[in-house]
DNA sequence: CGACTTTGACCGGCGC
DNA sequence: GCGCCGGTCAAAGTCG
């Protein structure tokens, strides 16, 4: 009970510190909107007010307040008509979860910098760095396993960083190249027959700074050889490429959503299949359960694997997770009617490292939905509402989860970026690898929905930001 | 020639 | 203590 109060106590202050962030950047905003309308008005007769509503979708996404009743009845009217007083409820307490969610990796001062993102177009690309840099400043740096040894000692907190340095990121997606295109550089210093998997596991260190943490294991699914498995483990202390921001927020987010604890909790729906057992986390808390000994790494996987129909959504994650048996595994299906898209967006090759010019009318920060994307939500409304309410309730259970979301949408919101795949061809030009343009998209996109439902706004038409260029600045990507 | 990959050796943790 | 195994190192080879 103490420790429930003091856990209590903390959380109050989270909220106030959310709070004041909340109206710091409301303010932010609001100079921001009046100097942008008084630009327009000066320019342009015609406004129109999206242009404006945007903005508010971004801003408001860190210290929501659940005060906006007005907003949450608008929307259901036009989200949902079967959904009806529980999805209204659920939507309520979604904007009271989620503020409670944001209980960490939101300083005040990435809500500053936030701010500065939505005023400075320029220094939008600056700020996100900013605030990765700050978060490892902070002390999520992974330093390389020699130095952590020499940094253990028996303090807990120390232990306790060096446990959550190591928490692993897992995705499995189907892929047909060796590796995916995360738009990351990686430089392969090992391969290694794993027991038990025919496959060999490549180990990959990432090059893009020098000292880069942060390493992946690659390796081909036992059971289908078509599943490409990529553990992520650490957190780069470098600024990244925009096209290898929607991997590293996710896997960074799914890593502090790993870390923030819920020691077990599943959730199995229609659509999504959340599955959080983490023995690791189990232990060290002092639950320790009876296989969790050998279980260094706790580890969270992102299955992108399912190609199931549209109408059935159910997606089973992988409880046979042959290539790292001895890691505990946290599961985190992404699973909806986008992910059968994968085949053809996710290896487009085509990761965007230029940075789109931010833009209030096309960049909302969510999904945007390509030409082959769209076709494949033609599948019907329902079938978005479902996914919708799924994921609401989702989010709406699991603190972690909503945690780990807000994380994922803040970095990936905050750059107002949109990725585009317009290629369909499987394979990049040079066949090499994967493109996680379809991670980003598929968050974004469920993530997206959800943020639209809950902001309780009418579906926005989502505009196309760039979908011809598969451009220069792409291909400097094909050097992965 | 520099960057990257390959691959055998090495190291440390763990179980027996 | 020994062997197994995962992970890493580093020299040699390859590629553009």
């Amino acid at each position: 009970m103490t420790e429930v109060r003091r856990e209590n106590a903390r959380l109050k202050m989270m909220l106030e510190q959310i709070e004041k962030d909340y109206q710091s950047l409301q303010t932010c905003f609001i100079d921001t909107i009046q100097h942008e309308s008084k630009k327009k008005n000066d320019n342009l007769s015609l406004t129109h007010e999206d242009d404006i509503e945007e903005p508010d979708l971004v801003s408001l996404r860190l210290g929501r307040s659940p005060s906006e009743p007005k907003r949450d009845s608008n929307t259901n009217t036009n989200t949902n008509t079967s959904s009806s007083s529980k999805t209204r409820e659920d939507h309520e307490q979604l904007n009271e979860d989620l503020k409670l969610g944001l209980d960490y990796n939101f300083q005040g001062s990435n809500s500053k910098s936030d701010c500065v993102d939505h005023t400075s177009d320029q220094s939008k690309d600056n700020s996100l760095e900013e605030i990765v840099n700050k978060e490892e400043q902070a002390g999520e740096t992974w330093p390389p396993s020699k130095v952590l040894k020499t940094m253990r000692s028996g303090d807990d907190e120390l232990s306790q960083q060096s446990s959550l340095k190591r928490a692993r990121v897992s995705v499995r997606a189907r892929c047909d190249t060796p590796t995916m295109n995360d738009g990351c550089q990686w430089r392969k210093y090992g391969q290694k027959i794993a027991k038990g998997n025919p496959c060999p596991r490549a180990y990959y260190r990432c090059t893009v700074a020098p000292s880069c943490p942060v390493r992946k294991q690659v390796q081909r699914c036992a059971d289908d050889m078509s599943i490409l498995i990529t553990t992520y483990e650490g957190t780069h202390n470098h600024p990244l490429p925009i096209s290898a921001t929607a991997m590293a927020s996710t896997t960074s987010a799914a890593a502090s959503m790993l870390m923030s604890g819920s020691s077990t909790s599943q959730l199995q729906q229609p659509g999504l299949n959340f599955n959080l057992s983490d023995n690791s986390i189990s232990r060290t808390r002092q639950f320790y359960l009876p296989n969790s000994s050998s279980q260094s790494f706790p580890t969270i996987t992102l299955d992108l694997t399912s190609t199931s129909t549209p109408s059935t959504h159910f997606n089973t994650f992988s409880s046979s997770f042959p290539s790292a048996p001895r890691f505990s595994s946290t599961g985190l299906s992404f699973s909806s009617s986008e992910s059968n898209i994968l085949p053809t967006v996710w290896g487009n090759g085509y990761p965007n490292y230029g940075t789109l010019p931010y833009n209030n009318k096309t960049n909302i920060g969510f999904y945007q939905p390509s030409y082959t994307d769209q076709k494949n939500n033609q599948q019907g409304p329902s079938d978005q509402q479902f996914l919708t309410e799924t994921l609401t309730k989702a989010i709406t259970s699991d603190p972690s989860f909503r945690s780990a979301i807000a994380a994922a949408i803040s970095s990936i919101n905050g750059k107002g970026e949109t990725i585009q795949a317009v290629n369909s061809n499987p394979l990049n030009p040079n066949g090499k690898a994967c493109s996680s343009s379809y991670l980003n998209q598929s968050l974004n996109s469920q993530v997206g929905k959800l943020m639209l439902q809950q902001q309780q706004q009418p579906p926005l038409p989502f505009s196309l930001s760039k979908n011809t260029s598969a451009s220069a600045a792409d291909s400097r990507d094909q050097i992965n």
